[in-house]
DNA sequence: CTGAAAGCGCTAACAC
DNA sequence: GTGTTAGCGCTTTCAG
C-alpha cells in the first residue's frame, strides 16, 4: 500500500518510508504493472488503437508519426495494427483494441460497411477517422481538403491550357478518392468541358495498376496532355510509365503530371510535375489533439466535427 | 463461469448452455477484458512491444510492416513508439512497454548506453534487436549484411576505375553506418587506397546535412568521382545537392553515388545510381519469426544469435 | 501516516 | 456439466 501511495506520489507518506520503498524498488528491479493497475474502474488504461491501412505508404507513415507525436506527451501509448484495407481485418483490430481497453481509436477507414465503428457499438470509446472518413459513420474525422484541392489543382491545369485531363484514383468507396474525383469533375465541368470515359480510371489501387492504366492511356488515339493522380502512390506508378516513354518519343511533348501527396524526390523526376500538397504530420497531430480532447472528458458534440486541413498547388518541375 | 468456458472453447459445456451464452453475449455486446484475464499468472498478454528510431523513414515503414505481418498470425498485437533516436526516450518505451506485460520487445537501438536492454533488466522479457545492433547488449538480432554488401559495391566501384571514392555515414555509434564504413574501408585498403579524410564526413543524421557534406565536396580542389552513401536519406540529400550541381555544368562528368538502401523512384532520377539493395520487409518478418520462437518457449541459446540478410549491388541507372 | 479489507474481470482448481 | 472459491496486482475506502 505505501509502495502505491510512493509512486503516485501521494502527499500522506513519510520521508523516512519514501525512501524505504524507493531503495527496495531500486534493489528489486520493481515495476508496476500497468495492466492490472487498469483494471480498477475510473483508471485509464493509456492506451490508444491506431488502425491503418498500410504504413508501408510514407504518408501513412506521416500521419502515424503525427499521431505519435500528439499522444506521446499525454502519456499515452499506442496500439498499432494494420488493415491492409480489409474490413474484416479492421473489424478484428478493433474488437481487439477494445478488449484491450484503449481509451480511444484512431481509425484510417477502409471504406465498406464499417458499421462496427458505430458509437454505439463502441461502447462510448472515442473515434477519430483519419485521412479518410465515413459518410456511414458518426465520427469526428480530420481530412485533407481534397475537393477543394483538386478543383483548384486542376482549374489551373485548365487555365494553362489543358483541355484533356485524366483521371487516375482508386476505387469510389474511399472517401479521398471519391472528393478528390469530385473536385476534378466540377472543375472540368466549370470549364464547360465534358468527362470522358477513356481518360477516367478508378480502380488504380496501387503503383502496378496506376502504370498500367497510364499505359492504356499512352495508346489512345487522342491521348491526353496531362494526368490528374489522386495519391502518391498513383503517381508514382504513373510517372513510372511516363518517364521511359519520354525518353523513347523526345518529340512528343510530355504528358504533365497532377499528383495529390508529394513524395521523396518528387524535386528530382525530370517531368513536369505539379503537386497538391498538405501536411500529413499535422494531419496526424489533429487527429490525435482531438482524440485528446475526448480523452479528457470533452463531451462528443451533437454534431460530429470534421476537420478540413488545408491543401497547397505547388509546381515542383520544370 | 460458464461464460468464460465457452469463450476459450472449453468441452464441457452443453450445448443449451453454450447457446444461452452466446445469446446473452450478442446482446448485451459483451467482450472479455483482455488485461483482466492475462493478469492470471501463466497467462500471456498477447502484446509485443515495438521500438522504432522514427517510422517516417520509408525503410523503417518497411520494418515495421514486415514485423506486424510475422505477429500477426501468432495473434499478438503491437505496441509501437518511436525513439527520434533519443536513448532517454528509449529506455522510458521500454519500461513502460514492459510494465504493460508485453511478451517481447523488437527495437531497433538508437546507440548510445542501452544497458536497460540488457537481459537481466528485462525480466526475462525476450529481445530482437532489429536492422541495428548493439554490440554491448547481448540479445538476437537481425541485420543486413551491411559489411559484406559495402565492401562489393565500393570494389564495384574500384574496379571501374573510381579512385576518389567518397564517404557519406551517420554516427559510428550507430551499428550499421559503422560496418558500412568499415566495408568501405576494406574494399579501398583491398586495392591499396589510402582513406582520405577530406573524403569522409561521418556526421550526416539527416537528408539536410548529407546535402551540405555533399556541398563542401562539390567545392574540393581535387573533388571525388564517386560517392558512398551510407542509407538512404543520405543518398536522397546527396542527389539533392548533385543533380542541380550537374544540371547547371552538364560539361562536368557526374559523380556517381553508391547509395545502401532502395528508394522510391529511383528509377527515375536523372544520375548515374547505383543501390546496395535489401528486403527490409523480410528482415522485419525474420525478426518477428525470432522473437516468436523465444516467446513461445524456445529457450534462449547461449550465445545471441545473429541473422544476416543478403544484400544485393544493383545498378540503377543509367 | 500506515495498514487491512474489498473488489476490479478473469480463470485454475476444486466441489457437487 | 455447472457453480464456488481464491487470487493475479492494484487502488479506494475505511480503521487505527
Amino acid at each position: 500500500m505505501s509502495v502505491s501511495r510512493v509512486l503516485n506520489g501521494n502527499a500522506n507518506v513519510s520521508s523516512e518510508m519514501r525512501r524505504k520503498v524507493m531503495r527496495s524498488i531500486a534493489k528489486l528491479g520493481y515495476y508496476r504493472n500497468e495492466n492490472a493497475r487498469s483494471l480498477r474502474p475510473g483508471q485509464r488504461s493509456g492506451l490508444v488503437g491506431l488502425i491503418v491501412t498500410n504504413i508501408d505508404n510514407p504518408y501513412y507513415a506521416q500521419v502515424v508519426l503525427g499521431i505519435e507525436d500528439g499522444l506521446y506527451s499525454s502519456g499515452r501509448r499506442i496500439l498499432v495494427g494494420t488493415s491492409h484495407n480489409d474490413v474484416d481485418r479492421e473489424r478484428k483490430l478493433v474488437r481487439d483494441f477494445t478488449a484491450r481497453q484503449v481509451e480511444g481509436l484512431v481509425v484510417v477507414p477502409c471504406g465498406g460497411d464499417e458499421s462496427f465503428l458505430d458509437a454505439a457499438q463502441l461502447n462510448d470509446v472515442p473515434l477519430v477517422l483519419a485521412s479518410r472518413e465515413q459518410p456511414l459513420v458518426k465520427a469526428d474525422c480530420v481530412v485533407i481538403d481534397d475537393f477543394e484541392g483538386s478543383m483548384r489543382g486542376v482549374a489551373e491545369f485548365i487555365s494553362q491550357g489543358h483541355r484533356r485531363i485524366a483521371f487516375l484514383g482508386n476505387a469510389p468507396t474511399v472517401s479521398t478518392s471519391q472528393r478528390r474525383f469530385e473536385g476534378y469533375a466540377r472543375a472540368l465541368g466549370d470549364a464547360s468541358l465534358t468527362l470522358s470515359d477513356e481518360l477516367i480510371h478508378r480502380t488504380c489501387h496501387d503503383q502496378a495498376s496506376a502504370t498500367a492504366a497510364t499505359h492504356q492511356l499512352l495508346e489512345l488515339d487522342d491521348p491526353p496532355t496531362a494526368l490528374f493522380c489522386a495519391n502518391n502512390q498513383i503517381s508514382v506508378g504513373a510517372l513510372l510509365a511516363l518517364v521511359p516513354h519520354n525518353r523513347r518519343h523526345p518529340e512528343l511533348p510530355p504528358i504533365e503530371v497532377l499528383g495529390v501527396d508529394n513524395f521523396d524526390m518528387s524535386e528530382l523526376i525530370p517531368h513536369p510535375l505539379t503537386i497538391i500538397d498538405h501536411d500529413a504530420r499535422a494531419l496526424g497531430r489533429a487527429a490525435a489533439g482531438m482524440l485528446v480532447q475526448r480523452m479528457d472528458g470533452d463531451p462528443q458534440p451533437a454534431d460530429a466535427i470534421r476537420l478540413l486541413m488545408p491543401t497547397r498547388v505547388r509546381r515542383i518541375h520544370p
